[in-house]
RNA sequence: GGUGGGGUUCCCGAGUGGCCAAAGGGAACAGACUGUAAAUCUGUCGGCGACGCCUUCGGAGGUUCAAAUCCUCCCCCCACCA
């Protein structure tokens, strides 16, 4: 069997590690123990969290015991690693709220049942801390000169911005955090992105002082694009993990939009395909790509929303923009449906209108802003003035041209907004 | 606590009484080219049925025919000093 870290490397998982040889011996023996926490700033996870917790999801298929901490106690004081700015400080109240969702969507990659995995909040321990106490026991160990060296903090302190001290406590938390996974759970391995590394070397050593034990840290590569922007924003915003925000349709179009050379990449990270199979991707070129774009979304769509919502998601793209023929040999283990379907394009967004609505006409612009195509009237009369309006494949070549039942063709019709956003208007 | 410097449209960042809906860059969007890709070129990028009107420059007042720009108070940030 191929040892974990060997998979890690191969799937892109592995930035930075500290003292290999032994982190291979300690993952030799299953179930070792791994940690990655998660802030609950929001309500919701998004793409840009999907390594830690794909990360996650792979030790626990190789037989590891993966512990997702959430973090309610380290949650209210924000850390700055990496961050420009001061970070908003959340209530208690919220941070609750956010750390139950969290849960929840956690518990779609990682089985948590019979304690295959935890899901603890640092809270727990973080919020009842007696000050002078941790100062004694944990701070003495804590070198001030060399946490202002660290990367985390450098960038803060030579900006304009500085550093105060809430924030400045945060490494310190996040090694007692660390400290407290070792006594609890013999957990020596934490995992985090590149900008974490500080922190997990806090711990580690906070360990080796006090436990005189080695522990161990990996640190994940900062995804961006290809075209060096942070993975996991668009015009929108952030791309959701929960529905309610970016629905399975959005979240499918996220990623077949992915760069062409991001593909493989992709495909190794945020699916659970083999290696062999995607390798073979690597020598596709230009339009041969799309088809494994397509099986990315939909492998990324279902691990997020489940097999059914990525399958419509798949019909409905192919519905209005054009079927991908998905050949048998492409990235075999996927269960996307490769034999013609039915073009069920029920997820592409849509509006109800009354037949009476259009029998005056509705100018363009008005009917596009309207569904939600774009912002406002003026970005609906840019759009149109631009040429890059539709109705039924049509061009729209006048901003305020009345859009009449004359343009509905079985009670239907079909609103284009460049290449990529479609709307579908229903008469009832 | 003192002194000085700041808070500008999604982000960075000019602007210090009218020529400012506010330079420049980035992001984003549209068009051409394409493959729902990238690169490139062009255009757009506060709101409004719109060659005009309305709302923006940390917050609240004030001076002025006229304020992002001047004055007062308040909030927040930074640097140095204590």
């Amino acid at each position: 069997m191929i040892h974990v870290m060997d998979i890690l490397k191969e799937r892109g998982f592995v930035e930075q590690t500290t003292h290999e040889a032994e982190l291979i011996d300690y993952l030799s023996h299953a179930p070792a123990a791994c940690y990655i926490g998660f802030d609950p700033t929001a309500s919701s996870l998004h793409v840009g969290h999907l390594i830690p917790i794909m990360a996650l999801s792979q030790m626990q298929k190789n037989g590891h015991k993966p512990i997702a901490l959430v973090g309610g106690g380290t949650g209210l004081v924000g850390d700055p690693s990496g961050k420009t700015e001061t970070r908003q400080l959340l209530t208690e109240a919220i941070v609750e709220e956010n750390v139950s969702a969290l849960k929840k969507q956690l518990s779609r990659f990682i089985d948590f049942q019979d304690d295959k995995a935890l899901i603890l909040n640092n809270g727990a321990w973080l919020t009842d801390l007696k000050y002078i106490q941790f100062l004694r026991e944990i701070g003495r160990h804590f070198s001030v000169n060399r946490m202002i060296k660290s990367e985390g903090y450098r960038m803060r302190l030579e900006a304009e911005e500085g550093l105060n001290f809430i924030e400045f406590n945060y490494m310190l938390l996040q090694a007692y955090d660390f400290l407290e996974l070792y006594d609890r759970h013999q957990c020596r391995l934490q995992m985090g992105g590149s900008d974490q590394w500080g922190n997990i070397v806090a711990g580690i050593d906070l360990i080796r002082k006090m436990r005189q034990q080695t522990a161990f840290g990996i640190t994940f590569p900062l995804i961006t694009t290809a075209s060096g922007a942070k993975m996991g924003k668009t015009a929108k915003g952030a791309v959701w993990l929960d529905p309610s925000r970016t629905t399975p349709y959005e979240y499918y179009q996220f990623w077949i939009n992915t760069d062409d050379k991001d593909v493989v990449r992709f495909l190794k990270l945020f699916t659970y395909l083999p290696v062999e199979e995607i390798k073979i991707i690597e020598s596709l070129s230009d339009e041969a790509l799309n088809s494994a774009k397509s099986i990315l979304a939909f492998e990324a769509t279902a691990i997020v929303h489940g097999d059914e919502p990525a399958i419509l998601a798949y019909q409905s793209s192919a519905a209005v923009f054009g079927t991908r023929s998905i050949p048998l040999e492409l990235l075999p283990s996927s269960r996307i449906p490769r034999e013609a379907m039915h073009r069920d394009d029920q997820l592409i967004p849509r509006t109800q209108m009354s037949r009476a609505a259009f029998e005056q006409g509705i100018p363009a612009f008005r009917l596009f802003c309207d569904v939600g195509l774009v912002g406002s009237g003026g970005a609906a009369r840019r759009l149109i003035e631009q040429g890059g309006a539709y109705v039924n494949g049509i061009r729209i070549s006048r901003f305020d041209e009345p859009i009449t039942l004359q343009n509905v063709t079985e009670n239907e019709m079909l609103l284009a907004a460049g290449k990529k956003q479609r709307h579908k208007i229903e008469i009832v």
